[in-house]
DNA sequence: CGCCCGTTTGACAATGCTCAATGTTCGTGG
DNA sequence: CCACGAACATTGAGCATTGTCAAACGGGCG
């Protein structure tokens, strides 16, 4: 199977050589959708690429409730602080889609970090990402109401596509998981947005229409 | 006035030529209690270290709320993200007490990392540690309720302590904003554990009775 | 002694969750 | 091509947890 480590982000701008060796230790996996790449509290024996598909991470409580922290493409890595905690998975991952993973084992990329001084600090570049990404999460959750989150999502996701209609990349069940809600509360939510003409929706499909007052909505200035 | 860079943690097992070079970048700032170090937003010109003192994170919102995401003390450092992200700071950091914190500027502080390879390893490390607490922030937060992160954080202090008896070191209203809440609802729910005799307190002294039931409530398995 | 801050308590409101029922969409197979 | 089922989505009614507002309390310090 090809290993294209190239493709992986963080890694595009190495050497060819160094990319050579790096999938030397590397190995290929496919998982099928809804299949587990692995559960918090296993160890973290190394971290993933994704050459193809989609990955959630997600936070599961005893009663069955779960969160999901990110989602994660092509190109992108995850659980790489496994690496250097030398603890276990603090969360799960499981596939959303059809995808084909490139594992690094913590020991060999260990070893070969070594050589690459600065790959280090590409990697505390990413990790600082993931720790502002967090610290957001928790603003959000603490300090905002749901309404207020899913507006930030939205605006989010029209950022991205540089338009103000596009497709939701998940089930509003998913997406409900992603805001720290339950799907009953993300439908009436959105049910609300609609009545107040700040967007519309149908299927996946969502148009901004007022994003002024989503904006404002995000950052807590009015409610619903 | 004593730079001391030794006795940051992560610094503690450089060279000594090494640790000097470091204290030729820093400089040592005294805080009182209550004095802003930055703001959410300011420009991310370097990260500290603290000498003496502790020092509150928080992010706050608009309408005034503010909820505390770290105290940090003595030996720590803080704000380290801003280094790599290259980015502002996405939270505000507070003295809670007389303070004495070594600033490292971020570009002579990144010249220097490039001769220790080592240090970016020990930074990967503290990196993944922070992310993982976050982590286990937002777990809480979303799929725990108050009494149950109470009962986490208490038994967190008793472990720490070594004992079942031991002092709140922030006041209550900081504790709730720690906690993710506020002080009545804190309040509230300290009553009830008292009532269920799982725990009593006696101003900020407090004594864990049922250490069991603490950690099943902790752990969601059963309600207050 | 009296003030101030932090804490506690009470009554109330609201946000969001639970449970249950009904709708919708879409793919499969008859 | 239509019918059926499964998964997802929506809606309603009721309730639990937590936040809001207001008042009273308490302890420490000038």
């Amino acid at each position: 199977m090809q290993k294209n480590v190239e493709k992986i982000s963080i890694f595009s701008s190495l050497s060819p050589e160094y990319i050579r060796k790096m999938e030397n230790i590397t190995q290929v996996t496919k998982y099928s959708p809804g299949k587990v790449i692995f559960m918090e509290n296993d160890p973290g024996t190394g971290f993933y690429g994704i050459l193809e598909g989609r990955i959630k991470i997600y936070k599961s409580s005893p009663l069955g409730k779960e969160h999901i922290l990110h989602i994660f493409g092509p190109g992108e890595v995850f659980a790489e602080a496994a690496v250097f905690a030398g603890r276990d998975f603090p969360a799960s991952a499981t596939a959303l889609e059809e995808s084909v993973l490139v594992f690094f084992p913590r020991d060999s990329f260990r070893a070969l970090l070594g050589e690459n001084p600065d790959l280090s600090l590409t990697l505390l570049g990413l990790m600082s990402m993931r720790l502002r990404q967090m610290v957001g999460k928790v603003e959000e959750l603490s300090l905002k109401e749901v309404p207020a989150r899913l507006a930030a999502h939205l605006l989010l996701l029209g950022d991205n596509s540089g338009k103000d209609e596009f497709q939701l990349d998940i089930n509003k069940s998913q997406l409900a998981s992603l805001l720290g809600t339950i799907p009953e509360t993300l439908s009436r939510v959105i049910r609300r947005m609609k009545d107040e003409e700040l967007i519309s929706i149908k299927g996946n499909r969502v148009k901004l229409l007022d994003i002024q007052s989503l904006d404002e909505l995000a950052r807590g200035v009015f409610r619903l």
